[in-house]
DNA sequence: TTGTAGGCGTTATCAG
DNA sequence: CTGATAACGCCTACAA
């Protein structure tokens, strides 16, 4: 027994005793065919487990049933959700997801966007650290394009958007209500653009004069927060927002360290609320960014596109703030 | 300005003078070319922004230049380090991967993989609840095809699987160097293969007099774990043995809400690893999956089953114990 | 070295 | 309702 060729449909359509595009008609359910031949077509179908060749159909037809989705970071549970929950909805419609991760490496970037989209019929792009320029000048030839995780308005292709301002002032608020009224932020990579809203949402807070603020230069992993816990702690603040929930589980880490008590002397709010923030000691108070929603909206508009249907609004998701055992009363 | 179309190698071939069959060469840098007429084609390529289709090529050659992955559970680390790693060593041959997720439904991972070999070059399979008779039956129609953490000897493809055994015997070894006679194994699905694993390597110890074993019917999660911290207290053991790091978190988290001190008290370690093991309260002592490495060389052996060349024999990786702060001397 | 022609497996358009 | 026939875009003998 040698190496087995696949069954084609020219094959199927001998076995039936009919033409090829009656029997790609019965495979795809369309136009009505003779009850008769349609049983001597699945018969032959089975018989030779005739399955049709994506990649054919494709060519002919010009859809793959494939999107791409390209992330900077596999690493990062963000995206990891997103990949997750895209995943799962592209499938239910039984589509595939190609999946390219650029390593933060805008130029990078570009060309697996590019490429990725070349050989799958819609993008799903998260792009954080792309300008707006670049994106703006990519977007009309990455089309069907969906952008996650960043509002360009020069783009025209749908965009699902993380509030994170909003996500931001909640938390703060939520401190500001337990009495702290100086914060320190733990900044993360400068050129991370939700580094920058919610930078400049903490900013509107101060502007308003309802919270004093201490920038602390810091990082996006866990050993940035650890590092930082020092510095926090000397900066004077009674409270410490940290640029997610890695740094702010660091910064946990750090002041247990050090001796500082959480939330007694001091409170830690993160971002994300990845996995373990809800098991952490303490569990960490944090803002949950709704990637199961992210993906599902981000699918709900790559079929629009694709079906040429109507294409939902463009979203800005709110996170919900999660209240947990790291945020306290002001001492 | 109507939709774009992008470029063809007809549209190219008569742009520089030349038949397609020259510009396919041109771009494939196959024979060779006279130097003006591979300039005319370049510079019309340029001029057009033409990039083969992938999916043309794909059905002309026979090779899509992408490869499936297929794993039970994306939220799992283990299988996200998995897919990170191949996907960076495939991206680095020019390869894009297509994943799959079939949460842990056999019957779903086999059409999965059915289906997603069809539409790529090669298939690599994470099927940790697949029978081995299904599997054997199944394999010679996925191929090329790569198993991974899954030893099955009936299976002729190239496989790529991690000791278990040896790195729970390696776990038991260190707590029985601390004076741990008497372990409690939190016990994870009952339909994984990983888990029989763990336990057989575990029995085995127990046949052989070294130590006594407890096993406790648990699960795979933190909540698991968490939930199993009470029957691990009272079984009498000195040391748990958790299926995962996921579940000896939840015993940590568990036994310290229950006034427990580890490792004073009760030694804990788990399996695979994470991120967060690192950083926990405290710190856990586990083994580490290279899930590097295994994607490297499920990479080098989806390679050379595609290039025809020898391919490396089967690998069982070993995993390393790190010893960390929640394992100490019995008391 | 270069061009011609046929094929890869499907779908879609027309006649019948 | 069914069957030729022409794309789809590219690769690859085979010929010249």
């Amino acid at each position: 027994m040698g190496s087995w060729r696949p069954a084609t449909i020219n094959l199927v359509a001998t076995r039936a005793g009919v033409s090829r595009a009656t029997v790609s008609r019965v495979m795809n359910g369309k136009s009505s065919v003779a009850p008769e031949l349609a049983a001597r077509v699945h018969a032959a179908a089975a018989a030779l487990e005739y399955r049709p060749s994506i990649v054919a159909r494709g060519l002919a037809g010009g859809r793959t049933s494939t999107v791409a989705l390209v992330v900077p970071d596999l690493a990062n549970p963000l995206f990891q959700g997103i990949l997750r929950s895209l995943g799962q909805a592209a499938g239910r419609a039984s589509h595939r997801l190609l999946v390219a991760e650029s390593n933060e490496d805008v130029a990078a970037e570009i060309e697996m966007a590019r490429e990725a989209r070349r050989r799958c019929d819609a993008l799903v792009l998260c792009a954080p650290r792309m300008s707006a320029e670049v994106l703006a000048q990519l977007a009309p030839e990455l089309e069907p394009l969906v952008l996650l995780n960043r509002a360009v308005p020069e783009v025209r292709s749908p965009q699902v958007t993380v509030d994170y301002a909003a996500g931001i002032r909640d938390l703060a608020s939520h401190l500001e209500g337990l009495g702290h009224s100086r914060l320190a932020y733990l900044s993360g990579p400068a050129t991370s653009a939700s580094n920058a809203l919610r930078l400049h949402a903490l900013h509107e807070l101060t502007d308003a004069g309802r919270i004093q603020l201490d920038v602390l230069p810091c990082g996006p992993s866990f050993a940035d927060g650890h590092a930082a816990a020092g510095a926090a702690r000397e900066s004077g603040s009674t409270a410490v927002v940290a640029y997610n929930d890695l740094v702010a589980l660091g910064v946990l880490s750090g002041l247990h360290e050090l001796g500082v008590r959480v939330p007694e002397q001091m409170s830690v709010v993160g971002f994300d609320d990845i996995p373990f923030s809800a098991y952490s000691t303490p569990t960490l108070t944090t803002a949950t960014v709704p990637t199961d929603e992210i993906g599902e909206h981000a699918w709900a508009r790559v079929k629009a596109l694709l079906d040429g249907s109507p294409v939902p609004a463009d979203l800005r998701l709110r996170p919900r703030i999660v209240v947990r055992g790291s945020s306290a009363l002001a001492p």
